[in-house]
RNA sequence: GGCGCUAUCGUCUAACGGUUAGGACGGAGCCCUCUCAAGGCUCAAAUACGGGUUCGAUUCCCGUUAGCGCUACCA
């Protein structure tokens, strides 16, 4: 086994099914954190061997993904390095060439079994309570017959010979030693008949000539990987270190799948969640930096990450502490970071007409930072900023909007003409309000103004300090929309 | 069914034989306060079960249970 941990090259091998799934984008964070943190070469290959999951676009959409996400690959699909192809199709040749020469050593064999006869005997096995595997059949067939099946065009596959009553152990990063005994093994078939190889045949042969010294993948391969093992010593190859990464679960615990929520990785984009959110929540699924923090760069995280502090028991997706996250990354972006966002986010609204300067919205941000999550919030928690209220909330009106709350507003709006900057600080509003508080004798001390204030330019009870919010409306526009509440509002 | 993996608050997790079993999200409450947030403080909440080993088990071993994975010419 090599054990060297010097030019540490791993990859992340996906199959293009069409999006990158949440477990597939942790799997190649730890990937790629594990190459960061030993200066070793992150690789991106493409798992393209089954034909009938063919997707058109995919692999462009999985390399876009990853992209947005940060984790950029040192070779791969458009970044050619010295072990290529990276695309699995594109080197059918190779594994045809590899498996006929097991089938030479007698390492491996030609199957020329119908699926029909197979799937018969399968169903047999079953009856009896046996455990599915192939009876080896054509394992006993004589030489003469071989070439003459193949003479006749009959489509066989390449199945391993596995070797009898044999324990197969290997270390496991994560899960320590494992042991399975090889009589359990099916003589797995490495060469379809279509002559693409399955994925054990590929991705043994792949890592071996690109040089993987560790394999970080899913736990779902750890059943299958005594079959490497024995594919690695039947070519005489080293193998290389294997981590088997715990699995993402569903909230009833199954395997992390649609039907339950959103697992593409392109879904949560589209839903305004950060990358710098969805990376840090993730690698905290499983894993975890051994003190008390939570909060991590990608930067950060790769100076920090260890197969060793890597848990074996799958983890739940918690959208609700991803949503925290989203807003605890949201609010160290800086304040021109956040308008970038928030120009985009508007230009793709309803208030994409109105001219909004590059001041007024830093105003926004800074009124609206520890109130949002998520860059839409700024729209949908606070559309006031955006566009006059059209319509008052009821349940407020019914609480703020008293019988001589329109007089009140009345004495405001004099006041309020009475400031004589258009854009007067919130200190003048302040002082403005509390003036015509005082002139009230029935007011009551807290809120009589400022409640139905808020209701009359916002149309809402909630959100940042009325100062702050008559700051950013401006004099005369907080006149406007007080008068129109005036109008509009009638007490039910 | 067979084989394998796993098992600490609802969830993510810390503890690598000795802790009042810690933190975070979520929940509850209090404080702050013009509302909503944010922030501060507090509370509720876990070692699946049964045996060992040991002076002492969350921790090591065995069993049970449960969950998950694999069991394809899919990855």
């Amino acid at each position: 086994m090599d054990t060297s941990t010097n030019n540490v090259r791993v990859r992340f091998a996906p199959s293009p099914t069409g999006y990158l799934h949440v477990g597939g984008l942790r799997t190649a964070l730890y990937n790629y954190l594990f190459a960061q943190r030993h200066q070793g070469a992150f690789v991106l290959r493409i798992e393209d061997t089954d034909r009938s999951r063919y997707v058109e676009g995919a692999v462009e959409n999985l390399i876009e993904t990853l992209t947005w996400a940060g984790l950029e690959y040192d070779e791969g699909p458009l970044r050619d390095g010295p072990f290529g192809p990276y695309i699995q199709s594109e080197r059918l040749e190779i594994y045809r060439e590899h498996a006929n020469n097991l089938v030479r050593e007698g390492k491996a064999y030609r199957c020329f079994c119908s699926s029909d006869r197979l799937e018969a005997m399968r169903k047999e096995q079953e009856k009896q309570k046996l455990s599915p595997k192939y009876d080896r059949l054509c394992l006993r067939l004589p030489p003469q017959v071989i070439e003459e099946n193949i003479q006749k065009g009959i489509s066989f596959v390449v199945r391993m010979r596995v070797p009898d009553n044999e324990i197969i152990r290997f270390h496991d990063i994560i899960r320590d030693d494992v042991e399975f005994l090889s009589d359990r093994i099916d003589d797995q078939v490495l060469l379809k008949s279509d002559g693409y190889p399955t994925y054990h045949l590929a991705n043994v042969i792949d890592d071996h000539l690109m040089q993987i010294t560790h394999v970080i993948r899913g736990e779902e391969w750890l059943s299958s990987t005594p079959k490497h093992i024995l594919l690695y010593r039947f070519f005489g190859w080293n193998t290389p270190m294997f981590a088997h990464l715990p699995l993402l679960l569903n909230p009833d615990r199954s395997k992390l799948s649609k039907r339950q929520g959103d697992v593409a990785v392109e879904e949560y984009r589209a839903k305004g969640y950060l990358k710098e959110a969805l990376v840090n929540f993730v690698a905290l699924l499983g894993w975890n930096p051994g003190d008390e923090r939570e909060i991590f760069s990608l930067e950060e995280l790769a100076k920090e990450f260890s197969l060793e502090r890597v848990g074996k028991a799958g983890a739940i997706f918690n959208i609700d502490k991803l949503n925290w996250m989203n807003f605890e990354h949201l609010r160290r972006k800086s304040d021109q970071e956040v308008l970038a966002m928030l120009k985009e986010e508007l230009a793709h609204s309803r208030f994409r007409e109105h001219q909004l300067s590059d001041e007024y919205l830093f105003k926004v941000i800074a009124a609206m930072r520890v109130r949002v999550s998520f860059v839409k919030d700024y729209l949908e928690k606070s559309p006031y900023f955006f566009e006059a209220p059209t319509e008052f909330d009821h349940e407020v009106v019914r609480k703020r909007w008293k019988r001589d709350t329109p007089a009140h507003m009345e004495q405001l709006v004099k006041m309020f003409r009475k400031l004589n900057k258009p854009f007067p600080t919130k200190e003048d509003f302040e002082k403005a309000l509390y003036e015509t508080l005082g002139n009230l004798i029935t007011a009551s001390p807290d809120g009589g103004l400022i409640h139905p204030t808020r209701l009359a330019i916002s149309g809402v009870g909630v959100g940042p300090g009325l100062f702050d919010m008559l700051y950013i409306l401006g004099r005369d526009e907080s006149i406007r929309r007080i008068i129109t509440a005036i109008e509009k509002i009638r007490i039910e």
